[in-house]
DNA sequence: TGATATTAGTTTAAGATTAAATCATTTAAT
DNA sequence: ATTAAATGATTTAATCTTAAACTAATATCA
């Protein structure tokens, strides 16, 4: 579905590129986010717990950074995140301006339970792309990727 | 930078396309937003205004449908537009449910100006792939937009 | 040492976003 | 015609998000 914009034949293939991508990645979004709003997670809480269960303990900064939000914001996912016990602020011993932010024994257990799942979601969701397709998005997206 | 999470190959490499995708589509929403925010528009705003500017009137669940928003929100987002008269509600004749969302000549005139420049800042940030590159992304997205 | 700058995190104010309930209007089905 | 269902828009309550101002801790360096 191209735009309707009258513009060059370079400005309007940047357009339709640019349009497809985000509305591209606007909708696969909104199509996994089920596996953890069901467990009454948030996008970004959801990220959180992904990523302290990927990489390990991290501060609120790096956390922010990696999931490109505020920190302002990132206090609040965390507060939010700590009420329901799913993570923990632990002073930095060395540096007391830091928190490490651990998870908890249950929200290990609960980023582990969804996890899997969220992961079948996106393999049938990608599924729609051959191989070759797969490696060409990781390249373009490199590309993009540099301001 | 690829996942750290242990499964598959078929896994990881829809896992890493997904990830670079959605940080891709993210990171590059962020650098765009300054052509608007500058104007003091939100996203939602501008796409309201973009969308009304190229494709004509239309009633708020058309604008909602295609800038992927909830109904609720359009009404807010109308109302914020609104009271800058940007736009105008016009109740349809025909069906007194539906408003007919009409750009004011200050709105159109805004949206004009603005434009041109959001074009060239894409045109810009997506010149760093080939023109074949822009037309794998349009038929990478077109594949994955099927749910 | 002690003033200054930097850095991590918090708070605040404004507004965005959603799901769900509700209102108003129109359509469909007897 | 009258009731019921459907549809577009609004409201509400809760939460998210941001930018900017602020606090507390650490680093820099004359």
């Amino acid at each position: 579905m191209g735009t309707k914009y009258k513009g060059t034949k370079k400005e309007k293939a940047a357009l339709n590129a640019f349009i497809n991508l985000m509305r591209c990645a606007n909708s696969l979004g909104s199509r996994l986010n089920t596996s953890y709003i069901e467990h009454g997670l948030t996008g970004s809480q959801f990220g959180v717990l992904e990523t302290l269960l990927h990489l390990g303990p991290l501060c609120q900064k790096e956390l922010a950074k990696k999931l490109l939000v505020t920190g302002g914001n990132m206090t609040m996912v965390i507060d939010n995140l700590g009420k329901r016990e799913l993570v923990e602020r632990v002073r930095n011993k060395n540096d007391r301006r830091f928190y490490n932010i651990n998870l908890t024994k249950k929200g290990k257990t609960l980023i582990q339970k969804i996890f899997p799942g969220h992961v079948e979601a996106i393999v049938k969701e990608l599924g729609s792309l051959t191989q070759s397709e797969q490696i060409q998005v990781r390249e373009i997206c490199r590309k993009l990727g540099k301001q």
